[in-house]
DNA sequence: GCCGCCAGTATTTTT
DNA sequence: TACTGGCGGC
């Protein structure tokens, strides 16, 4: 019995009840990953199960890659066959195997958030007599509530069509909905909407999956909405052997439809259900889980529980003050590099944050030291404009049925093709019921389009009937050099803004690098089957490994993450805890932010630092805000905050860090917190692209180095140059360090300094 | 049809 | 502060 050798009682437990009901309550880093494919590789090994009939769901694709990958080395040969993949993948491929049931072809796209809006937009457009402020986004988001309840247009209007607004919400979410099967696409939330409806309305096909899947894991199951429960309770309706894992303390997707209830009441909704608890932890130090225990502790909607550790002691959570966001930041940057000094791989850091907005500070200070680090957040790769522009056309030639592809590109780059044709081709298709593109095929039939302008067209639909064409033939990363060959697009880009062209051409050479990687990692290359697992990527899967580098992230794309030393900054009443869940009358918007508070101290192996600053920036005015009601939710005993407060009263408790602190001791002092310096802008600079890892800033700086010269580096002394290698974006350096031995790095980052 | 200016707005966001 | 979207002038 190999496969058990290691666990501990409790998850060997989890690993033998393989039959019927379980729920796993498995704390921060107590294993569950482990657990979840040791029970796959037994149920295989010791059970017989045939690995097709085991299927595992996850939120993430990283958390799916990861779970694969593992099960892969645990079970061997035949791993391949077992289902592991995240919700809406799962859902896709369910839907591309009997489209037709819930009205669609088999050509279905999946329209991300931008594309959502921008359908939304046309709806409300269209409509007239709409409220004011009545703006796509919001619509929208009372769509997407109204979609994760599994409510349809028809009683949404019956439950609120009393109040004019939601009358017009429950209208444009009629329209919006046709406009999307008109389109051939799905939202979202669409994706498991209508796999839902596909097994509810067809016992045939239900009857297919369930037997399909007799044995089924759900991660992470506190996040699951309501429309995932009705996917994973029909599909585990008849076997009934249905695993769930997850951990109610760590719910922090409330704002995205997860109920909680999902999870606090598994027994009441499977009253067989066998309920195992894992509590050691495996990750942090004792002070670091006393910590999180401390905080989750004034939460009411949870099940009790307590974390522990063989892990001892370790050191106490750090607690700093400071009177502005810059001075908060300088610290957290200075104690890195104190830390990566005494031999820290840049790798164990990860400052996390409530707020994207946050992150400029930091970045701007690791910048100006020079230290490489990854933002995770913000624009994706596949949201970004040029990028989206390609997959556009792509969409184009591959369905024709996807008008908001078709709009999107008609006029990019311009080509004469105004709002005035468009809107005219828009009122034909309307009117004829046709798709958008087939109305720009049938344009000489349009009355009020001029011989101008159906040249234009027809010099449009000319190229994608050609691409089309060559479909057939063609790889897809062929067709779409042959698009941007055939548009001009260098040329046109370049002519739009100068600046930004170099970047943009870049992120579309990238586009069709990454096409051919597809192409040659897959065996089954079709234009749908790529724009299939784009339109399902985020920002978290771009994350490469490479360089060593700083990790910046928002609180909520920590979860699952461990580092050995976290800073948490910001925190300030009225930020963490956001100002919202301050003044909400309803305790469980508090109780949120506070899970999210002990997911993020629960990422912390070794080292817990948390920050805080009386005034900040906050869109554009400056404000003053007190400590965070969860540092006083800390017992004293826990924490390292060095000496008493100078502020008056309040929640201070300590002295800034500055006067008393040694960290500084290789820096000038700085005054103290308290009184608080006005104000100075950072110098201008250049943002990191969120996407590429550990690339620089600005690629810019000179280097007046070449191999063979002595250099100096902040962090790693002086070294001698042993390799260049110029990148897409930035010269790659090998130094070979006198103290710290051989390294590679950016030139843009590292800021060599020549050494004589 | 295109460009530029002004006004409005601003958490978190697995897919 | 910083970005986006709408509208008016050319």
């Amino acid at each position: 019995m190999d496969l058990l050798t290691g666990l501990n009682d409790r998850q060997r437990d989890a690993v033998l009840h393989t039959e019927g009901p379980v729920l796993i309550l498995a704390g921060a880093g107590s294993g569950k990953t482990r657990v979840l494919t040791t029970r796959a590789a037994y149920l295989i090994r010791e059970k017989n199960v045939k690995p097709w009939n085991i299927m595992a769901i996850t939120f993430t694709n990283k958390a799916a890659g990861e779970m694969r990958e593992r099960v892969n080395n645990l079970v061997g040969m035949g791993s391949e066959a077992v289902w592991v993949a995240t919700f809406h993948s799962t859902c896709v491929r369910m839907l591309r195997r009997t489209p037709e049931r819930v009205g669609f072809d088999h050509h279905f796209t999946v329209y991300d958030t931008d594309d959502s809006k921008r359908l939304m937009k046309q709806v409300i457009d269209g409509m007239k007599n709409v409220p004011g402020n009545f703006r796509p986004k919001n619509v929208l988001n009372a769509v997407s509530k109204a979609k994760n309840d599994l409510i349809s247009p028809d009683e949404f209007e019956d439950e609120r069509g009393y109040d004019l607004y939601w009358k017009s919400v429950a209208e444009a979410y009629r329209r919006y909905q046709k406009k999307l099967l008109e389109n051939n696409a799905m939202d979202f939330d669409d994706l498991l909407i209508n796999c839902v409806k596909l097994l509810r309305e067809n016992p045939d096909v239900l009857e297919n999956w369930q037997e399909r899947f007799r044995y089924i894991m759900v991660d992470e199951y506190q996040d699951t909405n309501a429309v995932q429960f009705e996917m994973v309770s029909l599909l585990a309706s008849k076997y009934r052997n249905l695993c769930v894992v997850g951990d109610d303390d760590q719910s922090i997707y409330k704002f995205r439809g997860a109920d909680i209830k999902n999870i606090l009441s598994f027994e009441n909704t499977y009253n067989d259900a066998y309920v195992v608890r894992l509590e050691q932890n495996y990750r942090s130090t004792q002070y670091i889980l006393d910590t999180a225990n401390a905080v989750i502790k004034n939460n009411y909607e949870r099940r009790d529980k307590n974390l522990w550790t063989d892990k001892g002691q370790g050191e106490k959570v750090r607690f700093r003050e400071f009177g502005n966001s810059r001075e908060e930041a300088g610290f957290v940057v200075e104690d890195i590099i104190r830390k990566a000094g005494k031999g820290a791989s840049l790798d164990d850091f990860a400052v996390l944050y409530r707020t994207n907005a946050q992150s400029r500070m930091v970045e701007d200070h690791l910048v100006e030291e020079g230290i490489p680090y990854n933002l995770v957040g913000g624009v994706s790769f596949y949201s970004r404009r040029e990028v989206k522009d390609i997959l556009a056309y792509l969409r184009t030639v591959d369905s024709g049925r996807d008008d908001i592809s078709t709009a999107r590109i008609l006029n990019v780059p311009k080509r004469g093709i105004g709002k005035t044709t468009e809107g005219r081709i828009s009122e034909y298709a309307a009117e004829k019921g046709i798709g958008f593109y087939d109305a720009l095929l049938a344009a000489k039939d349009i009355p009020g389009v001029s011989g101008a302008a159906l040249k234009k067209i027809e010099a449009f639909t000319g190229m994608v009937e050609k691409w089309r064409s060559h479909l057939p033939e063609m790889g897809l990363s062929d067709i779409a050099a042959m698009i941007v060959e055939d548009i001009d697009y260098r040329n046109k880009i370049e002519a739009e803004s100068e600046e930004e062209a170099r970047d943009r051409l870049e992120n579309v050479g990238e586009l069709i690098s990454k096409m051919e990687a597809f192409e040659e990692e897959n065996e089954e290359v079709s234009l749908s089957s790529f724009l299939e697992e784009v339109s399902l990527m985020t920002n978290l899967d771009e994350l490469e490994e490479g360089t060593p580098r700083v990790l910046l992230m928002t609180l909520h794309s920590a979860k699952g993450l461990e580092f050995p030393c976290v800073y948490i900054i910001g925190l300030d009443d009225g930020l963490f805890p956001g100002q919202q869940s301050l003044a909400s009358p309803d305790s469980s918007d508090m109780e949120e932010e506070r899970r999210l508070m002990y997911v993020g101290i629960t990422r912390a192996m070794d080292s817990l630092t948390l920050t805080h600053s009386a005034t900040r920036l906050v869109n554009g005015e400056y404000n003053a805000f007190p400590v965070s009601r969860f540092v006083d939710e800390i017992p004293d005993e826990l924490l390292d905050s060095t000496g008493e407060s100078i502020f008056a009263g309040h929640r201070s408790r300590l002295r800034p860090a500055a006067i008393t602190d040694d960290i500084f001791d290789d820096v000038p002092a700085r005054p103290a917190a308290g009184s608080a310096k006005p104000y100075s802008p950072a110098k201008p600079y250049s943002p990191a692209k969120p996407y590429s890892a550990g690339k620089p800033a600005s690629a810019s700086g000179s280097i007046d180095y070449k191999p063979g010269d002595r250099v100096r580096h902040r962090l790693f002394g002086e070294g001698t140059v042993v390799e260049m290698v110029p990148g897409p974006r930035d010269t790659k350096v090998t130094v070979d360090f006198d103290g710290s031995g051989r390294k590679v790095m950016y030139a843009g980052f590292a800021k060599l300094e020549k050494a004589d």
